[in-house]
DNA sequence: TGATAGTCATTGAGTGCTCAACAACATGGT
DNA sequence: ACCATGTTGTTGAGCACTCAATGACTATCA
């Protein structure tokens, strides 16, 4: 299965395009796609990278962090069950677990035992949270419209808006994450790529 | 700093909008930035998920690491400097040293004295890694074709591409980088990308 | 009622990443 | 030749995330 073609080894490259296509089972990227998937990551990676940098140096908060408290900061009483704190915030229930466990070190969170359901927990923002979340935000504003925004036309940004739409769309049922019914549920997949 | 405008609390958000926004400092995101922000993250948070999750499953490569086997299966005799590796694959030179001692004991990388500079290191991708990344790819491919362009029109490829090159592009001289005159910036990058 | 299955959340081990400190060498000027 | 400075790459500590296993509770249905 060599797929190189010449000597500067277009190779295995970030899935490689090659005039064998037809014959393998394979659908490679094609040499626009492979461009575009490959500054897509460069540009992810600097991106997060630039704003994780900037959160963690001025407020001492990881991004994952900042986006738990939003999302509780947003909430009816500042407060949200676990699970559906993980669904807000794309967190498995694991990770959102520990991450919990050290916003409450920190004082900024706490939990407290749900009332309609005796295996569950509530998540709530403390007032230390919040302040922590208001110093937080104007700096974590700079630099995403820093990062993002100052860099795109307003078309581009409606286009991104569309492209993340259809990328966010149901990529699956991840591993036990699916919660609720199935109803207009839009992380979850009908047919498509179901697997 | 109350930023709150109504009891639904489009808060602190991922950086609210706010009509003092004329007198605060803040730059805040507009409501379509906003929207287009937060669909952006769950979009890549799922994304990078279902592309690392098979690569996981299917051939027990994190993904970075696959990163790294394709930088170094493009580079002349299959080799480089770490620098260099560093800079293709958008790792540090932490993160790359300790990557590369992985991929050395898994077999797939070997590192050599640089014969030029003795300080430097070469790392060289092994038959073994060619092998293990021929049988990863098309795997991978499947998935980033399914997660990414199955979902989007050729145009919106190319947006893709353009809006992801502005991203990338060398990151603006911004407030942080006080300490230091020329770059500064965590993503450094003197001129442009580099490449 | 009791059995089975499913849900909610946590835990610990293993792994990767970041940050700061460091050793070794290179480079440029005096 | 010498010293200051910059570059290359590694290391270790500490934190974050994943995965599998677990305990505790709920739901369903015979």
């Amino acid at each position: 299965m060599t797929i190189t073609r010449d000597g500067s080894c277009q190779t295995l490259n970030y899935l490689s395009y090659d005039d064998r296509m037809a014959q393998s089972a394979t659908r490679w990227l094609t040499p626009e796609e492979q461009r575009a998937w490959r500054i897509f990551l460069t540009a992810t990676q600097r991106l997060f990278s630039a704003v994780e940098g900037q959160l963690q140096r001025d407020s001492d908060i990881p991004h994952g962090y900042y986006e738990i408290l939003v999302r509780l900061s947003e909430a009816d009483g500042r407060a949200l069950r676990m699970s559906q704190l993980a669904e807000a915030s794309t967190f498995s229930k694991s990770r959102l677990s520990h991450a919990v466990a050290r916003l409450e070190e920190r004082g900024w969170v706490e939990r407290l035992d749900c009332p309609t359901d005796r295996r569950g927990q509530v998540a709530r923002l403390t007032d230390a949270g919040y302040a922590t979340l208001e110093a937080a935000a104007p700096g974590h504003a700079e630099q995403v419209r820093r990062s993002v925004f100052d860099r795109l036309s307003s078309d581009q940004v409606s286009v991104l808006t569309e492209i993340s739409t259809a990328i966010a769309a149901g990529p699956r049922p991840d591993p036990a994450s699916l919660s609720d019914e199935a109803s207009g549920c839009p992380l979850t997949c009908e047919g498509e790529l179901a697997e």
